[in-house]
DNA sequence: CTGAAAGCGCTAACAC
DNA sequence: GTGTTAGCGCTTTCAG
């Protein structure tokens, strides 16, 4: 099929391309009789406007980037949905940008950002984010963060807030007498590693306690697993709280391998629920973090910035809900 | 910032804006001395070609649409990351659509699809393709197809063959007189399921016996857990294939609760491995499907179609490799 | 209500 | 080697 554009358009229905332009945006009154006559000979040749054109004339692409590390994006499937489902209510295209550590280099990604004039940015923030985003304040990109609490002129966040959530957690045990408390790192996120281990210290701070529960791992371990099965070899602990599912689900297959009763032995908490915490036996007790939502949301405000219309909040939190299962006591 | 172009950039380094253009595409040589002037005054203005106008002047984006099921994105994480690695190599950005049953429309993906200016479509196919899909044709947008085996003069697809898994696996059983063996329909995966159920009754068909092994869900069935909970209260197999890690788990789980030991009772085989798969006890016997290499096979023979280069096969089928755990015997 | 024309930022002949 | 110019397909004043 030949490429047909508004000029063949307008040639079939006898009108100029200015008119034409204005049936497809529906923008300024056209006469029905001329519109009808122009939407037949659109709909005859099968004339889609292009976008790029258009992008070209208007200074505006209705298209954000979305920026997501590719270790996170595995579990960051409905987050996507929800995303992608507003942006599609408000007719934007999402151009996605992975970062693999150590092989994309961020600098080079948001320089592609810049060059393809997305008219905004939403980037999943697994760390403190990266300087070279502060290029987009620059050229005058708004962006969302997901994952972090920050904001300025253009910038806004969606977040849960992890700290709080493990903050009460260890409340509740610490006022139970139990301060045996084990969070193990995760390296796939350092914003709720961080976030987790300032809980717990602030809590065990208001009961005149030092944390020392934190359990770090080594950078380089292939398989939480493997560090586990090494770690509670020597150690123990009456609580155990992990980010990630798989963290979890491995947590509970080591100590119940080293003849660790669970949750009679050791209690186990997930941050973060998924299909597979409740697959499990015994089923996890878990965070239920509304993945969606955190999507949809970040969309939802970025359509607000670009309208320019009042954001009455420009570091959105959205709740947590804990989920006691079976690794839990009561 | 104020938006800088290429005429800025000429006007500063006292050159015309085709000597610009050359400096940025490195096409024609340029004097040594004149790109230094061009290059530098493109650092102190902080120039950034617009990709939208490169699109509008070559018809061409470099950019591809990647269209994927909303069910299926929660599982096609490492896919997205092979496809997106390999876009970043040859300088390909990816537009990203989900399209979810009953809301999202596929026809107005295709026309989003379209109307974007994309230079091809990578599309994940779930189930048959819808007709709609056949306009890219009608437009010349070439296409590769995930997942199901298909081809055409603009089309080439990459999948993996399940029926044949299948077909091996039941022949081994067969010929160990063992021939009750279900299969678990999925409908996030129309495909695969079918596939799997071909494989079943070729080999029951060679061994001359009927198939009657295949395990119709019903659409609405909101949990596989209840599903089969129902199920194997008055069925039983003594070897049962589920398709994804949270059915075969289901599985698991359901006739555990039955009594039913495992693997002794009932074989269990999982046709996509997950780390889950791997993470409950016992592991589940599973095919390695290499997700990641699909999605970047898939982008690479993308690219070739995109340059005309030479493409030895339209459909690209990649190896699906056994790997036997603890719910199968031996 | 409709048409003419300028311009969005860049590329690619075509001259010199 | 480098500059000139005509598009790429569309939107948007500005006239009429």
């Amino acid at each position: 099929m030949k490429k047909v554009t508004i000029y063949e358009v307008a040639r079939e229905s006898n009108v100029s391309l200015a008119t034409v332009s204005r049936v497809i945006n529906g923008s300024t009154a056209v006469k029905e009789d001329t519109k009808q006559r122009v939407e037949e000979a659109i709909n005859r040749l099968g004339y889609r406007p292009n976008a790029i054109a258009q992008g070209l004339a208007l200074s505006r692409t209705t298209t954000i980037g979305l920026i997501i590390p590719a270790n996170s994006i595995t579990f960051s499937g409905r987050l996507i949905n929800g995303l992608c489902d507003v942006a599609k209510i408000y007719e934007y295209s999402v151009y996605l940008h992975t970062i693999t550590e150590g092989v994309t280099d961020i600098k080079e990604i948001i320089d592609e950002v810049i060059k393809s004039r997305v008219d905004g940015v939403i980037i999943y923030a697994d760390k403190k984010l990266d300087d070279s985003v502060k290029l987009l304040e620059e050229y005058n990109i708004p962006m969302i963060v997901i994952g972090d609490k920050i904001s300025s002129d253009s910038i806004c966040s969606v977040y849960v807030d992890y700290e709080k959530a493990v903050y009460e957690l260890c409340n509740e045990y610490l006022d139970k007498g139990i301060d045996d408390i084990g969070i193990l790192q995760d390296h796939r996120n350092d914003n709720r590693s961080i976030q987790m281990r300032k809980g717990a210290e602030k809590a065990f701070k208001e009961h005149k306690k030092e944390y020392t529960g934190y359990v770090e791992v080594a950078k380089d371990n292939r398989s939480t697993y493997k560090f586990l099965k090494s770690y509670f070899k020597n150690h123990s602990h009456k609580v155990f709280i992990a980010d990630r599912d798989s963290q979890a689900m491995a947590a509970l297959n080591v100590v119940t391998e080293y003849g660790v009763k669970v949750p009679e032995d050791m209690e186990l908490v997930c941050m973060n629920e998924s299909k597979y915490t409740s697959s499990v036996r015994p089923e996890i007790s878990s965070f239920v973090v509304p993945s969606y939502d955190i999507g949809a949301v970040s969309m939802r405000l970025m359509t607000k910035m670009l309208k320019n219309e009042d954001v009455e909040e420009k570091e959105k939190c959205l709740d947590i809900l804990y989920q006691p299962r079976s690794t839990t006591k009561e």
